[in-house]
DNA sequence: AAAAAGAACTGATAAATGTCATATTTTTAA
DNA sequence: TTAAAAATATGACATTTATCAGTTCTTTTT
């Protein structure tokens, strides 16, 4: 297993491809990498971090406690992606909770390493602050989907998102599993309502399922769906 | 009126107070002033912007259309904020309109001078990312509060925000009036529920309202509701 | 392999929200 | 100032979504 971050590839999805041979020997040398398994949190909401966590394999959740106690889901993060950045760059607690949604590798990167970059090298700041841009562009892009979808657009929603970010295995299932629980905390529902409406999916071909997982059988009816047919 | 960006007061809202004074004399050349009337675009959603806005008076809402064709007001914006950073830095179109919600004062600075000092002052770079950071945290809970909340939580809510945000007047009235419909696309319902839960709290004495003027009459109560009682 | 626990599912019903129609008030413009 | 237009308000009703109760299926543990 490479442990060198100049030689991982992960680097090329995230903004530390901006960072200088040097840095980069820097931070290499004072992460660790952690194995975190399904189920387990790589931090919780309200804690304070130390560092940043790079993905290496597997996907995160990242849910923010409601006061009525429900998890919502407000993004899910995958190979590549930095978690805990905005939390470190404002100096602040985070405002999320990150847990495993399959068994993940994660390289935990201390703040002064990114702090130090942040401070000496523009272009690394820079690309920090587009890869910001786009977070920020997405999350607004939710707020309207969640305020003026339905529930069943917003599921449809989901399982395209789903498609088109992790793919499907070769039996055709998205490649992603999430239990019912989560898909509903991902748009917003109760569980019930989000199992109810995948069984209509299913009844009415757009979709087929086995278990947990879930195919997509019908994309066109799922986009119509989402666009409002 | 003053018009050199170093002594403007709104500066010290925002993130051009990290600039030197060099790039702020370049940046009080290259821009200009405008005034918005209430009603008029800054811009609109998909637009490519050649510049950033400064917000120096008046109140802008930044809206984004859904394919229901309702609009989805994602922040309202005032006396300090800047807006359009997002799109400059991404370089890429706007995903919002922003609307002046009364009369408005902008100043224009063109993108180079923005660009410019992204690359050559770090600090500056370093500011605008913690602003974004903080935009990011609060697009965060505007998704939770969205999809977990009812509409009446969601509308007692706005009046906290406004009466926090911008004031009452000296009858006790919210300082920023929006029109029913404006209230009814923060919170992302019909513009008939808006008012049928208006008139509700008004009822039940958590407000009074004259015209489209709305005050705070029970903090207390909003509050608990907003909570959950 | 059996028991226990946890998901997934279904039905009945209540509550929340949207839609349409229409009346009233307020604002705008002629 | 008056007529027209736009915004606010309310009722009746349809639709969507949540809640609660219970069943079946899966997974985990012993």
């Amino acid at each position: 297993m490479e442990s060198r971050c100049e030689n991982c590839i992960v680097r090329q999805f995230n903004s530390l491809r901006a960072m200088s041979k040097d840095e980069l020997k820097q931070v290499s040398d004072s992460k660790t990498t952690k194995k975190v398994k399904k189920g387990e949190p790589l931090f919780e909401e309200g804690e304070k971090l130390n560092g940043v966590f790079c993905v290496r394999d597997g996907v995160s959740k990242l849910s923010k406690l409601s006061a009525n106690g429900k998890d919502q889901i407000v993004k899910l993060a995958t190979k590549g992606e930095v978690l805990g950045q905005r939390s470190v760059i404002a100096e602040e607690c985070t405002n999320l909770s990150a847990i495993a949604v399959n068994d993940m590798e994660v390289c935990f990167i201390p703040k002064e390493s990114i702090n130090n970059t942040l401070q000496k090298n523009p272009n690394f700041t820079l690309e920090v602050l587009r890869h910001m841009a786009h977070d920020l562009k997405e999350a607004d892009d939710v707020i309207v989907n969640m305020s003026q979808k339905t529930v069943k657009q917003r599921i449809a929603e989901a399982f395209l998102y789903l498609k088109n970010n992790f793919g499907e295995d070769d039996e055709g299932f998205l490649a992603l599993t999430l239990s019912r629980e989560d898909i509903s905390n991902v748009v917003g529902t109760a569980t019930e309502s989000a199992i109810r409406i995948i069984s209509e999916f299913k009844k009415k071909g757009l979709i087929h399922t086995s278990g947990k997982k879930v195919g997509i059988k019908n994309e066109r009816k799922l986009v119509e769906l989402v666009e409002g047919f």
